[in-house]
DNA sequence: ACCTTGTAGTTAACGTGTGAATTACATCTT
DNA sequence: AAGATGTAATTCACACGTTAACTACAAGGT
């Protein structure tokens, strides 16, 4: 019952009046959504600590490693991540030499940035913990209710990012 | 068919093997709510620029003018901002006189944290925006879709946070 | 009383998120 | 060819995320 006024958006003001709220903080969208980031990343920060890794160097690897070789706005988006972020992120990771860069020729902004055999290596090596962590969560909240978030989160962030 | 072969993490490998891998970037969880959060949050962003206050902020007033005075410990849970960022918050907010923080006798290291009349009428000032902003997304997501979605996002971090 | 253990909150160090400004280079226009 | 406009990437400034270390205080055990 409670959790049906919060559903509606409705509350009873000082006065007794029925008066129209934005969702509580314990129905919103974005919190909902940053809490369950978090369950789901802490169970993957350790692997990425020991390894000395960051969770977005992590993402550009793994991008580097499905896609091929990508220029650096193509890399970011697909990432997920800003350019300025990523700037840093690869000056670092080239230092480690997980990733390296080639000028693109007729193009002086452009740099190709592609995953070292050291990164391939990296992922190999994570693979198996991490295919092992996907599996226990999706044993915990369902394979059917997994695949079925999937979906929901891909169509939403459609219907939103179909600018009009 | 393509999407398929995402969805049940297999791949052929180069020598023709079925091998199993981990979730593509394209449907991992982790990515999904990062940027479904992205893309909601594009919207609250101008709202929120305008008024020069950041998220978390936002995040903490809200809470605040919800439940009331809360100590540091709790109002951290509540609006999923880790201890040594609420410090910086709540530095900043009570400059700003948002909110007022009075010591709780009996017991010299907790502190009682409350929204400001000034805190309060932020909140008000901004409302009417805030549920424009829900409305126009529940019109482009569905309703129904957006309460399903809730729900997911409850249930997924349920499973995931009762520890065993 | 003293010491240990536990808890609330802060500080430090480093990486990332974000918006604005800047640099370097391409392309278009005339 | 020169200037205007556009684009890729970087830099800057400031706030937050994250972990670890630390301070201050409280509660329990002996």
């Amino acid at each position: 019952m409670i959790r049906d006024i919060y559903r509606e958006s409705y509350w009873i003001g000082f006065f007794g009046d029925l008066i129209l709220l934005p969702p509580s903080t314990r129905r919103s969208l974005p919190m909902a959504l940053l809490r369950a980031r978090e369950v789901i990343m802490a169970h993957f920060r350790p692997m990425l600590a020991r390894h000395d890794i960051t969770e977005q160097q992590w993402r550009v690897l793994r991008v580097l490693a499905e896609t091929g070789p990508l220029e650096a706005t193509e890399l970011a988006n697909r990432a997920s991540i800003l350019p300025p972020s990523l700037t840093r992120i690869i000056k670092a990771m080239e230092e480690r030499e997980f990733i390296t860069r080639n000028k693109v020729k007729d193009d002086g902004r452009r740099a190709l940035l592609s995953i070292s055999p050291a990164g391939v290596a990296l992922i190999e090596e994570l693979s198996p913990e991490r295919t092992a962590i996907y599996d226990a969560i999706e044993r915990r909240y369902g394979a059917a209710e997994h695949e079925r978030l999937l979906d929901m989160l891909e169509s939403l962030i459609q219907s939103e990012s179909t600018e009009e």
